[in-house]
DNA sequence: GGCCAGGTGTACC
DNA sequence: GGTACACATGGC
């Protein structure tokens, strides 16, 4: 019912609350939330993980494989170009580790993402685990948890059930590619040996999902670190912080990403991200005029491709 | 009460 | 090609 992982340099707090999932939740120095079909407690000890399960058959695999333990965090972050700005976000927080996610839930989490705070993202996505999703078994006295549910459930249970959970507009969104996904018109399974282009591509064929959205599965999910996603966030802190007195294109910026951030792009990335979100916020940047900025990310998808 | 939120689809020019 | 706006809902 337990386990030790040795690692050093994770830190857990910012990686699991660092906007790439959801549905785990502080409980004093632990975090709990579900990998897969098991309920798991996390805590960090000098020197090691340490895990508790809900069962005694739980798949650690499963839950080691999500962790990112493996990733070599010095070499990677050796990669990240010697500028300021990068130097800053890294050692604001380091022990940020990039999670492998389940395609479809991290999927499904994103395409509830678009103009929604991340508190509102949690409250949804638990607002849909709580009401489609399968139990899962938890030690006595926690509170229930459970699956998240299945594209079928989802396509099941339809558009309006789905906005009963605030979703809002989001919700013919998710019950599409939960169609999409169900009737195998797309295997999320399949695209795990795809490249990147490729993949991309196919993700951005289902309804709702831009290049934002396809690049943050391409990272969480598939593990492409060379995917970057570009939300309103980073695109603030890369003319903030690099393009200062200018105002490049999205596409100026993507471009400029690509190649300055290495081949790990997307770990520098969540780096930029959470330094920007937790110690520099909103206001550390210049707001744009009205009506431009919040358009800017738009026109990326081709036309009629879903 | 108004602005904004880990965007995307669509209708315009 | 690009630009503007609608889309639901809630935090601040």
């Amino acid at each position: 019912m337990t386990a030790r992982f040795p690692v050093s340099d994770y830190d857990l707090a910012a990686t699991l609350d660092s906007g790439q999932v959801f549905r785990w939740q502080r409980s004093g120095e632990s975090w709990e939330g579900v990998v897969g079909s098991d309920w798991f407690q996390l805590r960090s000890v000098p020197g090691f993980l340490e895990a508790a399960s809900g069962r005694p058959d739980a798949r650690w695999d499963r839950l080691r494989d999500f962790l990112g333990l493996e990733d070599p965090l010095g070499y990677i972050c050796g990669t990240f170009p010697q500028d300021p700005p990068m130097q800053a976000a890294l050692s604001a927080c380091p022990g940020l580790r990039l999670l492998r996610q389940d395609p479809w839930e991290c999927l499904a989490s994103f395409l509830l993402s678009s103009t929604k705070q991340i508190v509102q993202i949690r409250q949804c996505v638990d607002l849909l685990c709580r009401r489609f999703g399968e139990p899962v078994a938890v030690p006595s006295g926690c509170p229930p948890a459970h699956r998240f549910p299945d594209p079928e459930r989802l396509a099941q249970a339809g558009e309006a059930a789905l906005r009963e959970c605030k979703l809002g507009f989001r919700a013919r969104y998710l019950a599409g590619t939960a169609l999409r996904i169900s009737e195998a018109t797309l295997d999320l399974e399949s695209l795990q040996d795809r490249p990147t282009a490729e993949v991309r591509e196919a993700l951005m064929s289902l309804p709702g999902v831009g290049r934002k959205i396809a690049d943050c599965v391409l990272l969480f999910a598939y593990r492409r670190q060379e995917a970057f996603p570009v939300d309103v966030w980073i695109l603030r802190a890369l003319r903030g912080l690099y393009f200062p007195n200018r105002r490049p294109k999205l596409r100026t910026l993507m471009r400029f990403a690509e190649t300055h951030f290495g081949p790990h792009a997307g770990y520098a990335q969540q780096y930029l991200f959470h330094h920007v979100r937790t110690h520099l916020g909103r206001a550390a940047f210049a707001k744009p005029k009205r009506g431009r900025f919040r358009n800017v990310l738009t026109s990326l998808k081709p036309h009629g491709s879903h």
